[in-house]
DNA sequence: GCAATTTATTTGCGCTTGCAAGTATTTATA
DNA sequence: TATAAATACTTGCAAGCGCAAATAAATTGC
C-alpha cells in the first residue's frame, strides 16, 4: 500500500468528516434539545436495552466510556432528573440505570433534532445504494476490530426506535 | 428517510468504527512511538505546511482545536523538545511553530507505526475500488459541511509525505 | 503622535476524562 | 463460618479541553 493509496486518502477524509460532523451534531443538540451528543448516547442506549435498563458497567462498555467516566456521567444525568439509578436487590454491588419520565421526553425531543442533524451532516449526501455500500464496508471493519458486543450493532439498529450513537 | 434507512445504519456504524479505530491507533502510537494520536496530528500538520511552519491559529484551525487548546498543546510539545515556537520578527503578535530535529525523527518513527495501524483498523479491510468510492463520498460530504480550509484535504493528501490526521 | 480599536496568543476557571486506589458486597475456601 | 479473593462501582488525582477574560503588539483615526 503506497502512501497515496486511495484507502489512505479515504482514511484522512473519514477522520475529517467525523470531526466536523461530531461538532455540528453536538452543537445542534445542545442548542435545540439541551442534551449533549454524549448524553444523548447514554439515554438512547438505556432506552434500547432489554427491559429499558442496564447496569453501570454494561452501559459503559456499550458507549465506549470508562467505568469511572460513566459513573460520573450517570451522576450528572440523575442530577438533571433524566435517569434513575437503583441498587439491585439481588446483588447489592450492581446499580441499574433507567430513564425517568423526563428522560423519555428529553430523548424523544432530542431524537427529532438528531434525525435532522444526521441528514444535514451525512445521510442527505448519500444515495440509498451508497448508504448500503458504506454500511456493508463498516460492518466488515467492525467484524474485524470490534468485540462481540459491537458486532451486532447493525442488526440491532434496524428498528424504528431512535438511533444509537457512539462518540 | 425512515429510521431504518440504510444511511442511518451506515451512520451508526461510522461512529462505532471511528471510536474503535481512534482508540486502537492512539494506544498503538503511544505504546510504540511515545506520541499520542493528537500530538502526531500536530507534528504532521506542521511538517506538511508550506515552509514546514505555521502560526498558532493556522495550526489550531487545521487540526480542529481551539486556539487555547493549541496554545497549551504546543507548549507541551516544546517542553518535550519536539517543536520550536519562534516569535515573528515582522509581527510580534504571531508565533511560528516548526519541527525540531528530534521532532522530525519522532514524526518519521511515528509514521511507520501509524501506517501499519491504519492498515490494521481500516485500509486492509477495503479494496482499492472501495477506497476510491469512500473517498469520493467523504469528499462530497466535506464539500458540504467543511470550510474552504478542509475542502482541499484530498488533493493535499495525495503525496508521499506521511498522512495528515484529525481526531 | 497618541488614544482607541483590532488582532494574535495565552491564562484563569470550571468541566470531563482515565487510571489507580478505595469502598462495599458477594463468592470461594478452608 | 470466618477469612480471603473476586466483583461492581466510586473517588482522588492529574491530565486535556473550551470559553471568556487578560495580555501584548500592531493598526487606525484624529
Amino acid at each position: 500500500m503506497t502512501k497515496s493509496d486511495s484507502r489512505q486518502v479515504a482514511w484522512r477524509l473519514f477522520l475529517t468528516v467525523h470531526a466536523l460532523a461530531y461538532r455540528k451534531i453536538d452543537d445542534g443538540l445542545i442548542a435545540q434539545s439541551c442534551v449533549s451528543f454524549d448524553d444523548y448516547d447514554v439515554l438512547l442506549t438505556v432506552h434500547e436495552a432489554e427491559g429499558q435498563t442496564l447496569r453501570m458497567s454494561e452501559l459503559a462498555e456499550a458507549v465506549l466510556l470508562s467505568n469511572s467516566g460513566m459513573s460520573r456521567r450517570v451522576a450528572r444525568l440523575v442530577e438533571k432528573q433524566l435517569l434513575h439509578r437503583d441498587q439491585c436487590a439481588q446483588d447489592g454491588r450492581v446499580f441499574k440505570v433507567r430513564l425517568s419520565d423526563t428522560g423519555v421526553t428529553a430523548l424523544n425531543t432530542a431524537w427529532e433534532t438528531y434525525g435532522r442533524l444526521i441528514g444535514d451532516v451525512f445521510a442527505d449526501h448519500l444515495s440509498e445504494t451508497e448508504g448500503a455500500k458504506l454500511g456493508e464496508i463498516f460492518q466488515r471493519i467492525l467484524d474485524q476490530i470490534g468485540t462481540e458486543k459491537h458486532r451486532n450493532l447493525l442488526s440491532a439498529g434496524v428498528t424504528d426506535a431512535p438511533q444509537r450513537v457512539q462518540s
